[in-house]
DNA sequence: CTCATGACAATGA
DNA sequence: CTCATTGCCATGA
């Protein structure tokens, strides 16, 4: 099998409740930095298959890719019930629920 | 090989 | 904010 698409599914896999990745991030750890397109095409077709968390996959930014659909609901939806504190327009706080494989989780903030 | 497709990213208008 | 453009790259026909 490509080692591509099953590196971005053990990724996805991979992330716990409560955090989130982007695709840049999933992409680069997959070997590709810059296979943001083919981390949303694994994603996609794979999602249901593998049963993954596609709904802690954001942008750059993020927030939620989908720009219309059930889809976009359903992953705020996902989130927010997994902890995850996510706004009207579905962005949430990458410095607080961005996943880094490897790195710890920070100390408290305050 | 080419061509088309993407739930992206960054930039510019 | 949206829209257009370009870059990027794996996947399938």
């Amino acid at each position: 099998m490509q080692p591509f698409t099953e590196r971005v599914i053990g990724i996805i896999r991979s992330i716990p409740e409560g955090k989130v990745m982007t695709y840049g991030q999933v992409a680069a750890h997959a070997g590709s930095p810059r296979a943001a397109r083919q981390v949303v095409r694994i994603l996609h077709a794979m999602s249901a298959a593998h049963k993954l968390p596609w709904h802690r996959v954001v942008n750059a930014r993020g927030e939620i890719a989908i720009r219309d659909g059930d889809s976009r609901t359903q992953q705020m939806l996902y989130l927010s019930g997994e902890g995850v504190e996510v706004g009207d327009e579905g962005a949430v706080d990458l410095s607080r629920y961005g996943y880094v494989p490897g790195e710890p989780e920070p100390a408290e903030f305050f």
